[in-house]
RNA sequence: GGAGGGGUUCCCGAGUGGCCAAAGGGGGCAGACUGUAAAUCUGUUGUCUACGACUUCGAUGGUUCGAAUCCAUCUCCCUCCA
């Protein structure tokens, strides 16, 4: 149970702003602050790492597990063969059933550091184990009967994909994301299931499902998606997602995202993305200008320690800090080893600009260098021919810098 | 199965024989301004041994001095009909 105050978790989620929308405020309010329940999420392993909108989902399981609440993640192996249609604008590539797999493992593991699976306290399921097993003449019969055409087509979910095309296979996903529910429900007495604000149609369906077969009541709740105060979506760059696997995304790179985001999405940052106690917040939001540097400093810190642990979390910090505080060395800076037999008379600005990974191509590094943009220890290189001599390394290193933002430490061994 | 439309650089989208490495927008990157923010302005955005060369417009083959543009085959997508 949560310590100090003894605020209840409905009324903390509501406090933070995470509930978008409910099947039954008050009954779900009262289940929740009063008794014990067991509630679900699914997760569709379509990458082999879970994303920074994952990890929202997997916070709101960590309140209500600390709640004393049972929850149950499903990793979606059986509905990811299927492929979840809401808000996409284009049919999904299918994946393969190894890489489905596969990537279900990672899932796996990375929840295990958010959500504590030890005694029993929390489960993790995977869907294919009852969906791959089903037999389609019968699953129409009994599960198939409930839905009406007419109604799913009128869902919200499907709206798009109605101008743009839905495959049959994918219009199945609804069907298979309530089973599910029903399944937990028989299987685990689970009666309540969250869930982002897309899924809120795939929600009540489920919900209506068991009400329909077992005559009971079950509900749904989901949860503002992350997104700016422009309203798109959060978590993307322009390689893709931030990713929780520190191989995808470094716990640098990770601190940095959060580090660089807008003023105005800072506070709800806090209270979506940490478990920092919302009197803290609200002394925090209360910095002004320069000062909310402050604030986003603690922020990418609190979230890059619950993802990667305090150590990973500090050094990172620290790395920051010496970079655009100091501008100095650090051992936590990106760094890239070369041998002394690299340093040859082709080792120009430009290919110490590639093998440090900080541009893509020579074309790329000379652009770079041409704008003024790269320096070499602190000073900056604008002639294309320099070379890259060991006199300019200090201790085997030297610091090369793109623009503000992107730099490497070049080590020779 | 029949008829029609379409696949262009990271994305959207112009381009219908040479002036096309390909308009415009978005996004990215960089510079200025700053607070490692936002907004704004400017530049840039295929590769390389770089005032030139090379590779690119779904795939393959062809016509032509010359093709993203024309022809053939293939492939994928969309719309309408059954």
């Amino acid at each position: 149970m949560q310590g100090g105050k003894s605020m209840k978790v409905y009324d903390v989620l509501l406090e933070r702003g995470f509930i978008a929308q409910t099947t039954h405020e008050e009954k779900i309010k009262d289940l929740l602050n009063k008794g014990q329940v067991t509630f679900y999420t699914g997760y569709d392993p379509t990458a082999d790492s879970l994303h920074v909108g994952h990890l929202l989902q997997l916070i709101v399981m960590s309140h209500m597990q600390k709640a004393g609440h049972k929850p149950i993640c499903i990793i979606g192996g059986g509905t990811t063969m299927v492929g979840d249609p809401t808000g996409k604008t284009d049919m999904r590539k299918m994946l393969t059933k190894e890489q489905i797999e596969y990537n279900g493992v990672c899932f796996k593991e990375q929840m295990s550091n958010l959500i504590d699976f030890s005694n029993g306290k929390a489960l993790m399921v995977n869907n294919f184990d009852w969906l791959g097993k089903l037999n389609y003449i019968e699953f129409l019969r009994e599960i198939g009967v409930h839905f009406s055409v007419n109604r799913m087509l009128s869902a919200e979910c499907f709206k798009s994909r109605l101008e743009k095309g839905l495959s049959f296979i994918e219009f199945n996903y609804m069907l298979m994301q309530s089973y599910d529910f029903l399944k937990l429900f028989q299987d685990y007495k689970c009666i309540l299931q969250l869930g982002g604000d897309d899924q809120w149609s795939n929600i009540i369906n489920g919900a209506d499902l068991i009400r329909r077969v077992e005559g009971k009541e079950a509900y749904g709740m989901t949860f503002n998606l992350l997104t700016n105060s422009e309203g798109k979506k959060m978590g993307k760059t322009e390689k893709g997602a931030v990713w929780l696997d520190e191989k995808k995304t470094s716990p640098f790179d990770f601190f940095q995202y959060w580090r660089n985001i807008p003023d105005a999405d800072v506070i709800t940052c806090f209270k979506l993305m940490t478990f920092v106690e919302i009197d803290e917040i609200k002394e925090l939001a209360k910095l002004k200008d320069k000062e909310i540097n402050i604030a986003k400093e603690r922020l990418a810190f609190e979230i890059t320690k619950i993802v990667h642990g305090q150590e990973k979390a500090t050094n990172a910090k620290n790395a920051a800090k010496a970079l655009f505080v100091n501008n100095q060395s650090s051992t936590n800076m990106p760094t890239v080893v070369i041998s002394e037999s690299d340093i040859t008379e082709q080792f120009d600005i430009l290919a110490a600009l590639v093998t440090s990974k900080i541009a893509s191509s020579r074309s790329e590094a000379r652009r770079s260098v041409i704008e003024g943009a790269v320096s070499v220890n602190g000073k900056k290189v604008t002639e294309l021919k320099t070379l890259i001599t060991k006199k300019l390394f200090t201790n085997n290193e030297l610091i090369i810098k793109r623009g503000k933002k992107k730099y490497c430490k070049l080590v020779i061994k």
